[in-house]
DNA sequence: CACTATTTGTCCGTATGTATG
DNA sequence: TCATACATACGGACAAATAGT
């Protein structure tokens, strides 16, 4: 019997020894990207170690380890004789965020999500910081690292720069309010938000924050607050596991005369 | 003479052995990016082999691969006695659009950017498909592929799910204009968006048509077009590089009185 | 003109990881 | 499981080019 093509020509393309990275890893990326988006669904059973070699073009050991890599990462079982079956299932957990107001870090977040402190520490401001925000060249600036969480599970890190307010911006009011809430009542009024979104890479520190391998996609935001006098105030570096959050957003009556 | 802190402890820590990538590539990768990216500018002189090889902790010889593999990318030029200096010019090849409106393929897109139709063919559509656009199971929809390229390199990949308008709307007219007039011009006004904003790793096809590897961070906007009576027309699955493509927005006033 | 320090280029030997049959 | 081949990574050693004293 012929094999089934469970797998485009660009999948299994991609698995090249051309590249610096392990012919097992490669397999093992590509599989589990499958897994992760649906395309191998829980309860499947997988190509043998066999199979899969000749349709990638790999050898027996090679795709074994690729599959045992997969069972170490808890995507699927593989049983003598049975073959290899998909455990992993998709399911959301997700937090849907409104990008259109500010509204997030208070009725959305403020839901089932809570905060926690990792970092608070006066440091010398990077020189990319020292531009968004204005200020000379090695100014000291707050420097917070925080992560949130829902149900338990760390979804979102945050490194934020902040300009010296005072005494009163300090941990233990991180670890109580928002931060917004601390701006108002530190006298700072938020005017303006800058915001671009991007994509990125989990590094090494977040990766482990947020329980996945370094590399893994990231949703990023990266956000500098105004005073009402259009002053920056505050430069905040988001990251998100794109499986447990998003922005939703909904734009209505788009112009229509122009062009 | 103490060591520059040329690098962060983060892009130092990103460099570690018990990844199942070479050391040479991470570090490769690392060097790359901070160039790439104007960490390091045109002309600087990058710290010798045995400089690298202490900071990131490697032996030389893995730095000194790391380096020579730039100069083969052609980012830096290697002399004996003198360095490697950066010949590489940053150029910020980024496009950054605007979110607030729908304005991202009108105005911003069509500044310098090209679009190429790779795929165009009335299909079955996927369940979630069907979904999303309220359609009996089974429908068939008219399914395009697109790339988006500005200075020549693709950024952008767009898969679009559209029902049946009429014959009109066909491969020709996708590779003339853009879809919003084609929209209007087969009489659908587009009255609102909705849209999803997340990352996502590059799959198979997308890695190739963006020339990335498999799972490189993506940023992915999922985006449902509604006509003005509030019907689903059309759903669109975008994914850009995020070194070529950004969001930006500006949110300004935010709620004042409240809690 | 040496002389020196720095930096890259090349080689060796060894150990471990990867991949094949 | 084994044998084999190749890539990766280390430490060390020495040669060759460059720049400054």
């Amino acid at each position: 019997m012929p094999v089934m093509s469970i797998f485009t020509g660009e999948e299994r393309a991609a698995v090249v020894a051309s590249q610096p990275v392990p012919l097992y890893h490669q397999l093992y990326c590509v599989l589990r990207l499958k897994i992760e988006q649906g395309g191998l669904r829980h309860g499947e059973v997988l190509p043998s170690e066999l199979e899969l070699a000749e349709l990638f073009g790999v050898s027996r050991i090679t795709s074994k380890r690729a599959l045992d890599e997969l069972e170490r990462a808890g995507m699927v079982s593989r049983r003598r004789g049975q073959g290899t079956t998909i455990t992993h299932r998709y399911e959301p957990k997700m937090l849907v965020a409104p990008l259109t107001s500010m509204l997030e870090s208070l009725a959305v977040m403020g839901k089932e999500t809570t905060v926690e402190l990792v970092e608070f520490e006066r440091v010398v401001a990077p020189d990319t910081i020292c531009t968004t925000l204005k200020l000379p060249p090695r100014s000291r600036v707050d420097r917070a690292v925080r992560l949130r969480f829902i149900d338990g599970d760390p979804f979102a890190h945050y490194v934020s720069f902040t300009i010296p307010l005072g005494s009163t911006f300090n941990a233990k009011a991180l670890r109580q309010g928002s931060r917004l809430e601390l701006f108002r009542a530190m006298g700072v009024e938020v005017g303006e938000i800058d915001q671009v979104l991007s994509a990125c890479g989990a590094d090494a520190f977040v990766a482990k924050a947020l329980n996945l391998t370094v590399g893994a996609p990231l949703l990023q935001v990266n956000r500098t607050y105004f005073d009402v006098r259009q002053r920056p105030v505050d430069h905040l570096h988001c990251r998100y596991r794109p499986d447990r959050f998003q922005y939703h957003m909904r734009l209505s009556a788009p112009l229509r005369g122009s062009r």
